[in-house]
DNA sequence: GCAAAAGTGATAGTAATACTATTATAGTTG
DNA sequence: CAACTATAATAGTATTACTATCACTTTTGC
């Protein structure tokens, strides 16, 4: 994927004001994808935060009213960007086969290379959701946060490529079920693989989960 | 599976005192699943379940020195016990695909009637494990419990079964991933179905996602 | 049968967290 | 230039996840 300007805009469910309107904004959420990288999500408070960017815990609870819905919006914002790759990888592809194969590939490899020119690093972004992503809905007021629209790019992931699955297995009764086991489950095992590796088959980071998952992909659509 | 007398024992890095040793530490354990099952792990506190039980904040301490120890000794609990009940649904059952197929059934569904004759309430614990169990090991010191041999008990389930996959078929490389994949996809999905509908395909509750991990194992041993 | 030890309860205290509230000030806009 | 907005500075609150101390009771070992 190349340098494209592309302008990923999060539902304003999802923050009390707009982080990517100011300098301020757009400095919360670029370092405290750095932060939560480096720190994890529990570690992470909006006290460091405003420290590290010289700016206060008051004011950057303007933007986001709590640490979780940063994380919403990141995980949002992570989505959202995925879609847009997704539609990227696929266009112009004829093959359904292919095209699904392509997007197995992006939604289960982490990013390597920040290609961005935008104030977020997408690198430690894509980390940051493969580690920590399960926490943005298991939690207490997943129905609230479900109503309010806070999923819907995942969701809408989930569709697009589940309808992948359903052209070439038109009848198959488990396109979403199938797509979304291998989204958490390549999130899973490279967890797995780097912390519990008699969980898994890989001692090194190679890309062997994505393997197993195009395989796992290609036995439901032959 | 009938009403045998089973003595679950856990490694004794999962609490300060053995809980099972005494009326107060049985009593712990008990009431900490009825509770953490109605108002989830985050809501649950020691002081909470010190008032139930009659207690106080520092008697249960003297058990368990954190609320994350606790629910790694519950986790425990819970995969030491699905061992037995691994054993006793595979025993002389000469056919390995169906041994495999009775193993995909326990690990993929909750509990749903309490056979025990023990103060853990299994439906509740399983329900926990379902919603909750992720948090056992996304954590800060995943490392360092897992040192401590924390995941002891789910390690040998997974392995255990992976080897049931390995009869099957001598050369696949991916056995215990298949199997860490099924069981946490099938702990997900209930949780999709529950709360993000969206993210798989069943409406109600009925054993879709038995079935369909009991059909990706079998593309994958046929 | 009694002293020592172990188990439990009661109470207090602490540092950190996830916020909320208030006010002052600087910068921007109409 | 007045009004408004954005931010910073500071203080405060309730809760959490513990730790520490001490008194009391029960168990046990001889």
């Amino acid at each position: 994927m190349k340098n494209i300007a592309i302008q990923i805009e999060i539902s304003s469910a999802l923050y009390s004001k707009n982080p990517d309107s100011s300098d301020l904004g757009r400095k919360i959420v670029s370092q405290s994808i750095v932060m939560i990288h480096e720190m994890g999500l529990e570690g992470f408070t909006f006290k460091k935060l405003g420290k590290e960017i010289s700016s206060t815990e008051s004011s950057i609870y303007r933007y986001f009213d709590s640490k979780h819905t940063l994380l919403l919006y990141l995980t949002s914002w992570y989505w959202t960007w995925i879609e847009y790759r997704l539609a990227f990888a696929t266009s112009n592809v004829v093959s359904a086969a292919e095209r699904l194969e392509r997007s197995i590939e992006i939604l289960t490899q982490p990013v390597t290379i920040d290609n961005s020119i935008s104030y977020v690093n997408e690198v430690l972004l894509s980390e940051i959701i493969f580690s920590e992503s399960t926490k943005a809905y298991q939690t207490k007021n997943v129905d609230e946060e479900n109503n309010r629209g806070s999923f819907k790019a995942y969701k809408r992931v989930v569709k697009k490529v589940g309808e992948l699955v359903l052209e070439l297995k038109p009848q198959f009764a488990y396109p979403r079920m199938l797509i979304s086991t291998i989204i958490e489950g390549a999130q899973h095992q490279k967890y797995f693989a780097e912390h519990l590796p008699a969980l898994t088959d890989l001692d090194t980071e190679d890309n062997s989960i994505t393997q197993f998952y195009l395989q796992l992909v290609k036995h439901f659509t032959q």
